[in-house]
DNA sequence: AATGAATGAGCTTTCATTCAT
DNA sequence: AATGAATGAAAGCTCATTCAT
């Protein structure tokens, strides 16, 4: 159907014969969840049909079934997946940088250009993904945790060097400024008239950094 | 089931039969509108059937189509009642006080308290009406832009006051500072051991107008 | 549709309308059940089609779960009416007549002539309903054993009265019994070219009946 | 899950290839029909899946397919292999006996040894089996009427000989007897605490012969 | 105005079967 | 011969909405 996609995975030297099948497995589940991720932008959850996103993907309805449990695990394994490589790059980001407003600057960066390179994730993550907060499973949420653990962790250590206000309680900044950022992000998806997202994040950082930030000559 | 609790209210005196149609008549699109906000709190906005609506209300599913135009008209009734009743209260902030800090603390308090007084409310309003804002009627809309340029015009004022940082956009200031308090109200929601709305809502503020604070000796 | 049933119920001396609801509230669920009846004795209950059954009785598919759980329960309800109606009769049997040998005879009477009166019936009795013995509802199995139970009762008093041999025990006898006549009925519901089956129900009692009376002189 | 049990048979002193894969053959033919067996009794035929069977045989799915049409072929096949063994050894009884009712106590000892020594088999046949005799291919049929054939010939020999009522026809004795028999069983099958299946089974055959029995004198 | 019985469109999911490897 | 990934048809059931009373 829409052949696309399909060509590119096979390029270079090809690697034996027994790889190759688990090579389209694996790029055949990619390529379901894309045009989930695609579909649930463009109808929403509840009016994506399944075949929508067979007929899309370039497979039968009942193969989605051999890789996924059914719609609700399709939104979730595109939120786990995308969280996934966010906390992976967050990581990184924590091990490359010390500094508490550096690394904070760069976790919302992550977040903000990550959802900006990709319009239908984004599209789901801000739309679909809410109503879903409430039943997500544990592993989901779970990751949703370790987020906001990354952005508290630096928070806490922010307090700790005298760079942040110590009175303040690192979980509830950590979630004010994720709903800052996130609100931002959702304008940017509903608006018609996109806007530097980018730009609009990192003000978001800075209005927030500010906010907490120790008054001067309070720092040891 | 609670069928009879509603009829003693109007006993005693018997005012003029006409007012008293009318009388039963918003009293009952009101009994509707509050058992649909308990039932969507509770079961979702899909789970939740017309006729589970009907019999929390004491009527008949046909009665509903009576009052509202279907399933949506309720979820879109529940946040255009709410959102007159905050703009008509937000516009009282606003002609009461002059001071932008002061009218911005009051308008997110009136916001987290509107909430944070009826759970089942706030449970609407944090996870169904999510998925809905892209499909939000144009009405709705306005009344939730009316809510942002509230905020917006103090940002503005302050502005202007020298009180705020001059190269913020108003507009984004307000996001900002609504994402904030959002994500705060969705804890709080989400959250089964419950902390303290108001004081959450009020430290939220702080840091956001700290953080557009214009530096000392800026202002003139 | 058929419009065959409908006109009956309604003759005669209309009465007050309140009753008229109700009569063709359950003239309604009738209709359903003797459709689907025809439809299990024609396609077999895995082939049937609940559309199939509703397009039978006249109604939308829908109306057919206001009556009725689902298709289990239309296979259960013919089940259970018709023994329901057994059960009745059987017990005036029991209450107009004193010899177990007469009572035995007119029972199995009953049981071959309602079935054989109502080829649909029978189909689905003798064919769809035999899987189903495992799993039939736990009041369905109650009033198969009352059936057994009477054939039994009626073993035992042939024995106190010297009429039946006594070393054998009645249940099994019924099982016998119920099993020889039930097999006759079976043949004469899949033979194409049907025989004489109240004939062959009265050979089958005749024969079990011989093989259990006492020796003769071996009574008092 | 059981995959392995079945390699070390073969295990041992090599025969030659030819013979290994015929006899590997008809071995992996058998043991996809015991795991059907197995999984029609314990999850019964419409929920069984051919995953099921398949993997219980430690075969694929496809390989199932070698050997059989599909899912009735195997039911199918259950029934006819089943016939086949009792046909067989039936013949045998009649042809070391003479006496028809020796015969006949022997041919129904069989039937009752048959399916009491083969729980799972003994429960597709009363259970599962009953559904389908409206739709049996027409070969199954024939095995059918031999078995009822084999039990006809003796009544009706038995008939010529003066031993039992010549009023009666030996067809319909044959079904009665075997309708009896066949109740029994499926008591058997279905009853939580099984009885002595052979001795109920005998009980009902000399309830049978007794009541078919030539009145004395009457014979010659 | 109120009722609630009736409607019927709509969609997820299962699983027997196929066939390229 | 054996595999097992892929297929795709098929239908039970729900529930928002209507409308005769």
């Amino acid at each position: 159907m829409n052949a696309h996609s399909w060509e590119s995975g096979s390029a270079g030297s090809e690697p034996p014969e027994v790889r190759r099948g688990e090579a389209n497995r694996l790029e055949k589940k990619k390529r379901i969840l894309t045009s989930a991720a695609r579909i649930f932008a463009h109808k929403g959850f509840l009016s994506a049909r399944i075949s929508d996103i067979a007929r899309d993907a370039g497979v039968a309805d009942g193969t989605v079934y051999l890789y996924f449990q059914g719609k609700d695990d399709l939104l979730g394994s595109i939120f786990q997946e995308t969280m996934e490589k966010f906390l992976t790059d967050g990581k990184r980001i924590m091990a490359e940088h010390d500094d508490p407003v550096e690394r904070i600057r760069r976790l919302i960066h992550l977040h903000v250009s990550l959802l900006g390179g990709d319009p239908d994730l984004a599209a789901v993550f801000q739309i679909e993904l809410r109503g879903s907060r409430k039943s997500l499973s544990v592993l989901s949420h779970d990751r949703l945790s370790e987020y906001f653990d990354l952005l508290a962790q630096n928070v806490e250590l922010g307090q700790e060097l005298g760079m942040f206000r110590r009175e303040l309680r690192p979980k509830m900044v950590a979630r004010i400024l994720w709903g800052a950022v996130d609100e931002v992000v959702t304008h940017w998806v509903l608006a018609n008239k996109p806007s530097d997202l980018l730009a609009a994040g990192a003000t978001a950082v800075e209005i927030i950094l500010r906010g907490i930030q120790a008054a001067p000559g309070a720092a040891r």
